[in-house]
DNA sequence: CAGTGGTCTAGACCACGCG
DNA sequence: GCGTGGTCTAGACCACTGG
């Protein structure tokens, strides 16, 4: 057989079809995020690499990179040449990075201490239902605590999460600074993507007090609330900051 | 000669090579990028397509794909399926999506209308020339306008524009709403990127008046500066927004 | 050194938009 | 039907990492 026009069908290999409209690499790109949900991998882990990938889900190394390259600009996974493609984790640069804003007025990037006030189970009120998208009759834990930058108090913030995900949250153990990576290594449970809203408000008389401010002084806060893998809400989180040292920053375009 | 193991080497065309750790695809887009800059395609046209520029720049389509879909994950470009690829235009939803993070409390985007107070050209403050890092002897356009949402009243803002890239600059016209399409149209000048600095302020006596609000009263303001395709500042820019309407959104992850 | 991801090419086919 | 971008494959080579 002379080498010329070898067309696409008949190779040997019946490689996987596209099914239904569903591009080939979004559903590598799904194979690989539900594996990720189920903590096939663990975060910090490697992935099997491209080849392995490419021929365990029969297609090309190029349609599996795709996959992964997304995931990756989706900062669920990272890649080191010569290494292999990992799952990434809550360290504290991501916590500082990707999940912090607030940044001191001469430009540093720190992440503030946290001391917990109280913490309790209990029933949601209507706006945690709204935004936790709970079900009726799920509980969930409470707490509030307060945020030190150099032992200076900055910020007041109350945490709501579903107890479904979370139990004995509070309780058996102390939760650090750190929460989201706390979540991902005690509940297994990964925070993916996170929106936030932000306004000015005054601070009460309760807040004044705790940040050793003045009743009425303007305070940023920070509505926030942070999903899994999957796109269910996992923790709302409001944060009032006193901002007379610190700005909230972001990139644009 | 068989068709057998064709190596890279000896083909007919000698293509372009990688210098000196410059990546081929970088070179393409830096290319590109600088055509943007010189204005060859104007915002809204369409680029020539890949398989021509490929030819022209002596690297295979891929390579020209590349290149493309990084500048248009930066939305520098754009592409349509079976149409083209094209410049980014700042249109009103460009605006609204990309550069203007206020939504009403309803969830509800709305480009506020706008009403200049007044204009001058003058020397830069000191921070003025930071911010813009301006040269010395380098002049500005200085002006401030009143923002509104439905008729009400919501941002007080100041801007400040190097002169050198605005000559005539609200002397000669009076500038629209939305600037950054204005700036484009009127003076080839594409904002490309914009970092954001956001605090939590008092009013003040003059902005209590015109924003029709107590002086005293929490207003969000964010600090803006705006950077061309070249990474050169083009804008620098302070809005006070009463915000109890409106939040200022933004995603992360 | 072998194995990994990263770059680059070449070519086939698909899906879309327009005449 | 034709030209566009979009997907997918296959394979060569490069650059980095670790043993």
């Amino acid at each position: 057989m002379p080498a010329s026009k070898k067309l696409a069908a008949n190779t040997n290999k019946p490689r996987r079809k596209r099914t239904s409209g569903q591009l080939l690499y979004q559903q590598v790109d799904n194979i690989i995020r539900q594996r990720l949900i189920d903590n096939v991998w663990k975060p910090g882990e490697a992935l099997p690499s491209e080849m392995q990938l490419a021929a365990e889900l029969d297609v090309s190394q190029g349609t599996v990179r795709k996959a992964l390259n997304d995931m990756v600009s989706e900062n669920l996974l990272f890649r080191r040449q010569g290494l292999g493609t990992f799952v990434s984790e809550h360290t504290e640069r991501r916590a500082l990075f990707l999940y912090f804003s607030l940044v001191g007025n001469d430009g540093s990037r720190l992440l503030p201490e946290s001391k917990i006030l109280e913490c309790e189970e209990t029933d949601p009120t209507p706006e945690e239902i709204e935004k936790l998208e709970l079900n009726e009759g799920e509980m969930v834990v409470r707490f509030c605590r307060i945020r030190f930058f150099n032992e200076i108090p900055t910020i007041f913030e109350t945490i709501t999460l579903p107890l479904e995900h979370f139990p004995g949250f509070g309780t058996e153990v102390e939760p650090p600074n750190n929460l989201f990576r706390f979540y991902q290594s005690q509940y297994g449970v990964t925070v993916a993507k996170a929106a936030e809203h932000v306004r000015a408000i005054a601070a009460n008389t309760e807040e004044a007090i705790l940040l050793g401010i003045k009743a009425g002084q303007p305070l940023l806060e920070i509505d926030r609330v942070a999903e899994m893998l999957d796109g269910r809400p996992i923790e709302w989180r409001i944060s009032h900051c006193d901002n007379t040292n610190y700005r909230y920053v972001m990139e644009r375009g």
